[in-house]
RNA sequence: GCGCCCGUGGUGAAAUGGAUAUCACAGCGGUCUUCGGAACCGUUAUUGUAGGUUCGAGUCCUACCGGGCGCACCA
């Protein structure tokens, strides 16, 4: 509908005098204002010597010569905005016979890498951020028709590690237990690194076994260190890998930064001299030169940082799938700049990876006593957070009349829905503030409110079902079935293709967020004012599609965030 | 010190340079349970300061004030 009115409207612009090939056209957020309406006269009037609403009249009579037919009146307002009011009909049509989608855009490959998170280190709720985040990017991508293939970047060496090891060698006897769960094993592994940090900041004897430590990581010429480097790296990976599934996200490809070091060692070797070069024992780019930082790529032991090891992951990127159109990297926005730095080398690198490579950086969850840090052991870990709201959301499930049969799968889909839209109904690139679990809320602007829409448009289409009011289809739509004035409800269903390209396009989730939630409460309101399923009422057959075509929009839309739907709750 | 990002009701947030700045929480007042009240209806209250650009600024530019992050061998 917008596309189509967006063509029309261009005509007739082009046809008064506007030299443009884009006409910016925008759904009005006050119905006083049309439906649609643009600023097209306002913004050419000067070039044209006329003033706006002059020019507005006369692309509105040219506009009126052959308007489409779903347009009712067309006028000019304020200082010179162009309002389209269109037939409520039209809406109707649209929901519930749309059209062929005239999606002309060629298939791109879009890789997506996210979370990364660090072995023998715990997954905390920064991740859970960064998985929401990024596993939305993910699908509002594939929503959009592209081809996403989702990467995962686990840092599984470097000094952390070495940390972790050193700590574990000076604690054998507390291991756990061969049998025990995988939840403990990695608690274990969390708690050497923190006891590691400590003490390679305090003791400069430990600091020097644990550098060295690194060295005999990095070059596997340990038997006992390399067991538990396995050992460790195995417990992790398990762990994540739980934790995708109760999250419901996954992974197609696993890049390990142990295999990417040796690559980006190699590639900065190669290039010293010419990209790198070498400073008081390490191997630094210059970005000063580039109008960016300096950064180390080799260290003084010649080991790789984070750097090189990027530099190798990146290229590998590309040579595992080279048909790629766009590279996405999601990390959190500290390391903004730093991406900077190694966008500029892998540019000077191989132009196609540079110009193909996106970096988009993410908010910081930010506990409210103060930064989070798995260095000293200050962490809320994903599951700690997820079991304090479940443990909320049964209690609330306990003055509930309808009884689900599988009470706690629904309860973790609500906690981890809660949590979702928590994350993903704000701009992604801004800090969440983290008080505690109360901090997420089940009412109004909530994943739960969603959730629980949905649960109720459910109810209805059982009852409809069980009445025996057939569903109204666009065969069988006829004029006494339907009602003399559409709603809000309607008209923002109409929507939901267009905020899903827009969020696509601007890389916005939180589009869909606070779409979804006027969306549910239009059909809230709804809900409350009128009697949906009514055998002896002849819209009730409307009143049901719409219900329908409510409950499927929002289910597309949970799906984008991540979030789940349930019957029950 | 330099660079990047951010200041929106009491609180947390939204808003492709557009019209009367939107939503939720909290507060206050109502619906009284029909198809599930995790709901619905009403109400109070907001763009850090000072300039500038523009027909039009929360949005762009400049300065200031306040906050966050980054700036050579962590990732």
């Amino acid at each position: 509908m917008k596309e189509k009115l967006s063509i029309y409207l261009l005509k007739a612009a082009q046809k008064s005098g506007v030299e443009s090939d884009i006409m910016s056209l925008e759904y009005t957020e006050n119905s006083s204002n049309g439906d649609f309406s643009s600023n097209v006269a306002m913004v050419y009037a000067k070039k044209l010597g006329t003033t706006p609403r002059e020019l507005a009249e006369k692309i509105i009579e040219v506009f009126k010569s052959d308007m489409p037919d779903f347009v009712i009146a067309v006028e000019v307002a304020g200082p010179g905005f162009i309002n389209f009011f269109i037939k409520d009909e039209a809406f109707v049509e649209e929901i519930f016979r749309p059209g062929v989608q005239v999606n002309a855009k060629s298939l791109q490959r879009v890789l997506v890498e996210h979370t990364d998170p660090n072995t023998f280190k715990p997954f905390h709720i920064g991740h859970l951020m960064a998985n929401a985040i990024g596993e939305s990017l993910a699908r509002l991508i594939i929503f959009s028709g592209d081809n996403v293939t989702k990467l995962c970047y686990p840092s599984d060496i470097g000094l952390h590690i070495a940390k972790s090891i050193w700590a574990i060698s000076k604690n054998k006897p507390i291991v756990p237990e061969a049998g025990a769960p995988v939840i403990e094993r990695t608690a274990f592994l969390g708690k050497m690194y923190a006891e590691g940090t400590l003490a390679y900041d305090a003791d400069v004897t430990a600091k020097a076994e644990i550098n060295a430590l690194n060295k005999i990581i990095y070059e596997k010429s340990d038997a006992e260190t390399n067991a538990w480097y396995e050992k460790g790296k195995r417990w992790s990976m398990e762990h994540f890998e739980l934790l995708y599934k109760r999250l419901g996200t996954s992974f197609d490809e696993v890049f390990f930064e142990s295999d990417m070091a040796p690559i980006g060692k190699e590639i900065v070797k190669n290039n010293i001299g010419k990209i790198f070069e070498e400073s008081e024992g390490a191997v630094v780019f210059p970005g000063e030169k580039y109008g960016v930082h300096t950064r180390v790529f080799l260290n003084s032991h010649g080991l790789p940082t984070y750097e090189a090891k990027e530099l190798g992951l990146n290229t590998s990127k590309f040579k595992k799938y080279p048909d790629t159109d766009l590279s996405i990297v999601v990390t959190a926005n500290e390391q903004n700049d730093y991406f900077k730095v190694l966008v500029k080398t892998l540019s000077l690198l191989d132009e196609n990876i540079g110009k193909k490579t996106m970096h988009i950086g993410h908010g910081m969850l930010r506990l409210s006593t103060g930064k989070m840090s798995s260095r000293t052991g200050k962490v809320i870990t994903a599951e700690t957070l997820i079991d304090e709201i479940k443990s909320l959301v049964l209690e609330k499930m306990k003055d509930n009349k309808e009884h689900a049969t599988n009470k706690d799968a629904i309860a973790d889909m609500i906690a981890i829905g809660a949590i979702k839209y928590t994350i993903l109904r704000q701009a992604i690139g801004s800090d969440v503030i983290f008080d505690s679990a109360k901090s997420i809320s089940f009412e109004g602007d909530s994943g739960p409110y969603l959730q629980y829409s949905a649960v109720r448009a459910q109810a209805v289409l059982a009852k409809a079902k069980e009445e025996g009011v057939v569903m109204m289809t666009s065969d069988n739509m006829t004029g006494n079935s339907l009602p003399t004035q559409v709603t809000y409800l309607e008209k923002l269903l109409v929507r939901f293709p267009d905020i899903v390209s827009r969020a696509r396009s601007e890389y916005a989730p939180q589009h869909i967020s606070s779409y979804l939630i006027a969306l549910a409460g239009e059909f809230n309101s709804f809900y409350a004012r009128q009697t949906i399923v009514d055998k002896n009422d002849p819209l009730s057959l409307y009143y049901v599609a719409l219900t329908k075509s409510f409950f499927e929009t929002l289910t597309k839309g949970l799906w984008i965030l991540g979030i789940g739907v349930p019957e029950k709750m």
